[in-house]
DNA sequence: CGCTCCGGTCGAATCGATTCGATCACTGTG
DNA sequence: CACAGTGATCGAATCGATTCGACCGGAGCG
């Protein structure tokens, strides 16, 4: 009974037959008495578990359960970058914070992977995964195409910050209208002369003062949608494009903006926080005080680090909650319901960093 | 022939039983088309790969090829933490970043879980993922049991950064011996006053000024060893924690060394660049010049946005190797080889914020 | 007392693909 | 001309678990 091992066959790993057969139960029950999904007496539940014990067996292969059931329990999430880019971006990693939250109630795990064809010759992909659905973050042309073969599984997809097609639900954010406040704001406070220093405007990362040409081929949605919504309200403002969510970016950005002290401006909105406190950093810099001198605003509502007393003005987005909001899409396409977009507000949040226009 | 798929059943999926059949060849010989597994035939293939087309076959289902063969091609990587605060440090981004790389190139992916027992009552976890191996980024107490689920499965398993017994093998850094190399440069520079800021002492995260008994109670492998490196250069240095590897934690940090104008350290050592780059900050804000004043290493060698201008002197850590050489730890592993654990070590890297004590 | 209902258990089909050994038609060689 | 060798294909077993309908004995009810 307790010899262990078969010593003939020890090599096998033991598996729910072995243990039904060594309990004298059928594989059924000793199937429920591990998945709970039927009443089982309690005398005949400890038999198998003991049973189990002895044999080593240690649960359901998870490879063989996914089979039958027709679940794995695993999302993917694709990213078009470098995980060390992506994660680079306190959004996208709060964003990721929801995700997992969101996909971990619902009982599934978050597998990566990365957008990247040239990886090996059988690196997995959306393809080839055993996945349960696919989260996209961002959606470049070539991940379409990949989305492909996902959908033609059937799988749920859900995309976050960017366009798959008008049939796969997203997860927006009022980027627009969040821009147009931030800048009404400062509107309100008197300033006259704003600049704005934005987001990428496309993979290429181009750096510096913005011609409208440069302008009107924006391609990453985020970007053009912000700007946008500031020149609802300031349309001549001045625009400088970072090469990346950076605090150094923001300081290049900001050192520009600043050079000239016979013309600077008196405000200045940051795509997001991070460029902000280089945008700050770069006023201190040149001898300027924020907000007496010059008033500058963020986007995001990320906590920075190494933005010391401020509290920066900014729209606050909801970025675990976008994620989370993936999560219970996947959970409502699962379950075989239709998942419709969802679209984030921000919130505006007037901090320390801005105030009156300097006279 | 090209009516489509069979009104009746529809609605399931087409099977490769149901491309063969309609291709006119043995299910073998199909699963070898797309495996390429065996050589086929150049009509038969093309024969084979229209008729899936045709039926809307995309390739073989996962989860039933993971079963029979009995790889599911996914890795887990086990956080004790929330992701936001893993992907918060950039040394463990880099290192998941190698690590996703190491893992594509053997043809894997990456399952993120957190060790996180509260997190639903299906969550995903170790013992019931699909995975092959199982990569563990430190090795709380908590985790050892899960651990165990997984070695009886007779899973691979590596630690980073962490002790999980002394048959796991483990990736680790010449903390000790780098640490000490910063501070005999820092002798050398002719500075009798040292101080140094460490990283966490355990998960409590206390903050401030370490007693002795504080610091013999360090959990945290890294902290203590890195501490050990520079004590055997300075043993009296001050010894301040930090609450985390943040620049503003560093910024905390550098005010308390620096508070008093009389007593304040002519060199600091942090144990991550983040912190170091807080206490520039603050010795700054006291007035002082970096090096000229002070001078400030730090630990890590990443990239650190905010910095500015200077290039810290630190101890560049091949983070990325790290997680790429875990990668092939386990690919060794699962090739039936035995892997040993792996030691790195730290290159000094002089910058410019280190310099002669002040006379 | 007979009938329904229910907790508990069992059998058997099924999930979808992979793979190994066997088979078969050919081709080149001695 | 027979036979070994080879490329292509086929059959059938197998991976390990889940699940649905059937079945059975006992308790509760009228």
């Amino acid at each position: 009974m307790s010899l262990g091992p078969d010593p003939v066959k020890s090599r096998r790993r033991a598996t729910i037959a072995d243990v039904a057969r060594a309990a004298g139960v059928s594989p059924s029950t000793a199937s429920v008495v591990f998945s709970g999904k039927a009443p089982v007496a309690e005398a005949t539940r400890e038999r198998v578990l003991a049973v189990a014990a002895d044999l080593g067996y240690t649960g359901p292969d998870p490879r063989a359960a996914s089979l039958r059931r027709g679940r794995s329990g695993i999302v993917a999430v694709a990213l078009e970058e470098h995980l060390r880019t992506a994660f680079l971006d306190p959004v996208k990693t709060a964003m990721m914070d929801g995700l997992t939250d969101g996909l971990a109630e619902l009982g599934a795990g978050v597998l990566l992977l990365r957008d990247d064809p040239g990886a090996g010759p059988d690196a997995p992909t959306l393809a080839t995964a055993p996945i349960d659905a696919a989260v996209l973050i961002g959606c470049s042309p070539r991940m379409r195409e990949t989305l492909e073969a996902v959908r033609a599984r059937g799988l749920p997809i859900v995309v976050i910050e960017g366009d798959a097609g008008d049939d796969v639900p997203r997860i927006e954010l009022d980027n627009r209208e969040a821009a147009a406040q931030i800048a009404r704001h400062l509107l309100a406070l008197g300033h006259r002369r704003a600049a704005m220093v934005t987001l990428p405007f496309d993979s290429g990362r181009e750096r510096g003062d913005a011609t409208s040409e440069r302008i009107a081929a924006i391609t990453t949605p985020v970007t053009r949608e912000r700007l946008e919504g500031v020149r609802e309200v300031y349309p001549d403002a001045r625009v400088v494009s970072a090469g990346a969510s950076m605090i150094d970016e923001g300081l290049i950005a900001g050192r520009l903006l600043f050079a000239d002290p016979e013309d600077r401006p008196t405000a200045v909105m940051a795509q997001s926080d991070l460029i902000a406190a280089g945008v700050i950093r770069a006023a201190e810099e040149a001898g300027l005080q924020v907000p007496q001198d010059v008033s500058v605003a963020g986007f995001d509502g990320i906590a920075v680090d190494g933005l010391g007393e401020h509290v920066l003005t900014t729209a606050v987005q909801p970025a675990a909650e976008k994620g989370r909001a993936a999560g219970a899409a996947i959970a409502r396409m699962l379950a075989g319901e239709q998942a419709a977009s969802i679209r984030f507000t921000c919130t505006f949040r007037e901090g320390t960093t801005t105030g009156p226009a300097p006279s």
